[in-house]
DNA sequence: GTCTATACCTGGATAGAC
DNA sequence: GTCTATCCAGGTATAGAC
């Protein structure tokens, strides 16, 4: 079945955003599925390609919401963006970029490849919604859409970092007063709590 | 001799930056210093120590630092900070906080510790220099010296993760755009080419 | 598709000679 | 302090039965 597929690629991201990618190995996901590491090579054969795989559904996630979201104000679809993040910081989990961007000298010239590509594409999402939300007076910002999404993603990626060592409450801190250097009327404070775990897809790009 | 001690601590922190902590080697060490890495584990019994030895030079390095530069204005201050990172991005490393945080679950109790003192004290380090250069109308900014202090350090830390897998254009760039953000008259185009190899401290902090 | 079994390697770490 | 030699655990990956 697909779905052992699915549930592989999933604990991978998991784990990679625990650990690192150099640090989980396929006795962890063999544990959590209760299969063995022969089956999991069955679907990839390399740990580069679980690697792959676990971009690849990332970049999907992304790009399925931007599809589905083009016509939400640039501002709101940042917000969507900073609701995942959060999430991950109340899960001690970090991005993707964040997990791998450190290891990148140790990988296959594909993986690599991957890598590139979801930071691309994140920036690349970031820079248009800045964009439209400038231009609609909905945010405030000096200089380039594309070197302003690069800071952003900064935050949201080192953030993640930072609050790991001292807790999420830092994280909330410096995100808030990002928000307000955009101009931005909205705060992370006025989320709900963390939903009940076991949500699916909501700790997504990442 | 103690100088094969200093050596080894060299090329730990280079290989984590490079590598991160859990893809390095002892063998990679020694490999570069021409000893056996039984030789290693006469000066650090285990990696965890010799982990720490890494950062423990780090803080000092920042240490004296500080010491040596407490009446020099703040902004400047952090001009050197950045100049640091800058040559770090030149060499495609990371610093020690980008490098070790993403790993950190991974870590045992005296390493996490450990981990923990060095994004505190860069911090602290930063909070200060800010509040000092607002205080003489030097830089500007909103919020707490302390929140905007993480805020820089974030954008330094992802700066260099971003740029490994974007180049070191997208550094500067960055860099400048958050320079302009404090209000600081200086970039780092002003800054001359990297100095020739084998510049010893000049990589410091992190 | 998943299993058992295993090959093969690398990693951290230790013992004891020099 | 550094060496040789070695242990042992763990990691990725494969072969072949079911």
């Amino acid at each position: 079945m697909t779905a052992t597929r699915d549930h592989i690629v999933h604990w991978a991201d998991t784990l990679i955003r625990q650990k690192g990618f150099n640090a989980f190995s396929y006795a962890d996901i063999a544990a959590v599925l209760k299969i063995r590491n022969a089956a999991i090579h069955y679907h990839f054969p390399t740990k580069s390609s679980l690697g792959q795989a676990v971009i690849k559904e990332e970049l999907q996630r992304l790009q399925d919401y931007r599809t589905s979201h083009k016509d939400l104000p640039g501002d709101l679809q940042l917000q969507h963006l900073v609701t995942i993040f959060y999430h991950n910081s109340e899960r001690n989990a970090v991005c993707l970029m964040g997990a791998l961007t450190p290891e990148f000298t140790t990988f296959d010239g594909d993986m690599q490849m991957m890598v590139r590509r979801l930071c691309m594409s994140i920036r690349e999402w970031v820079a248009e919604c800045l964009d439209a939300a400038r231009g609609a007076g909905r945010l405030h910002f000096n200089g380039s859409p594309a070197d302003r999404a690069a800071l952003v993603v900064s935050t949201l990626l080192a953030s993640l970092l930072l609050a790991r060592v001292d807790g999420p409450e830092l994280f909330r801190r410096m995100i808030d007063q990002s928000l307000e250097d955009l101009g931005s009327a909205w705060r992370l404070d006025h989320l709900p709590a963390m939903p009940s775990a076991g949500e699916e897809g909501l700790y997504s790009f990442t």
